[in-house]
DNA sequence: GTGCCTGCAAACCGTTTGCAAAGGG
DNA sequence: CCCTTTGCAAACGGTTTGCAGGCAC
């Protein structure tokens, strides 16, 4: 996909203030593909060192309103941010090793079928990540 | 299932020490079904008052490392406790409503053979829960 | 100019840690 | 009696909040 998507337009739709910052916080999430809202604030200073934790935690949750970021669960931690213009992807986080692997979200489809006809949930399949022992750590 | 697990028994194999906060703490998880440590700790206290809260934690890490009890993430705060007799069953959480509604572990099947099969990944399928939208919520 | 948005600092929640005392073996 | 385990209190990481000033509109 990676539909190019223009901030300031989204912005102005809804009646929200184009500011730097809310730029500047897409604009780290997208050049880091993952990132912590510590990562992405550490890469927003890089540019904008004024820039303050609070802010872009209140951006990344205006930006997931409008859909232009999503989160994930690791399991640990803090949350990962991603830009919704990446193609939707699963994680495989190793309960040993803790590494984290990509896997493409289609692996889902049968499960995601099963939870819609068996219980009517859809499921937001990219939100959750998937615990367990990678080859590497499997006796 | 719910197998009798004897816990005296496990934690002498193991060579750990038997104290009443260890057994307290398995029966409030067993008790509860679902519960965060703090609820946990409530749960103690209704019948031993001094137990703290940093001893439930200290004791479910135990009680987890020698596979008595299992805990998911719901995805927000706390992590959520079980006992390991408990069958197996995945969470899913609805993003609107809070919900969590549980489901059995074997409609993941799929996922997890080809999990295996691609990525040689041993997927431990209670530990994640799903996130998505429930049949109330759903327009 | 109006009021949304930001920076700052303090509060907050869940969790972990260092330490001295208690108690299981 | 030794050494694990506990209770307590303080520290910790991640996140949220109240407020005064700044900036988009």
């Amino acid at each position: 996909m990676a539909a190019e998507s223009n901030l300031p337009a989204t912005l102005r739709a809804r009646g929200y203030r184009i500011t730097p910052q809310r730029q500047l916080v897409l604009d780290a999430v997208t050049t880091l593909r993952h990132g912590t809202p510590d990562e992405i604030c550490a890469e927003v200073q890089r540019s904008a060192s004024g820039v303050n934790l609070s802010t872009v935690y209140r951006t990344l949750e205006l930006l997931e309103g409008i859909g232009m970021v999503t989160h994930t669960h690791l399991g640990h931690g803090a949350p990962t941010y991603h830009a919704a213009t990446a193609e939707a992807h699963l994680h495989l986080v190793c309960r040993t090793c803790g590494a984290v692997t990509e896997t493409d979200a289609a692996i889902a489809d049968e499960l995601v079928a099963l939870l819609s006809q068996q219980h009517g949930f859809e499921t937001d399949v990219a939100h959750f990540s998937i615990y367990g022992r990678c080859r590497t750590c499997t006796p």
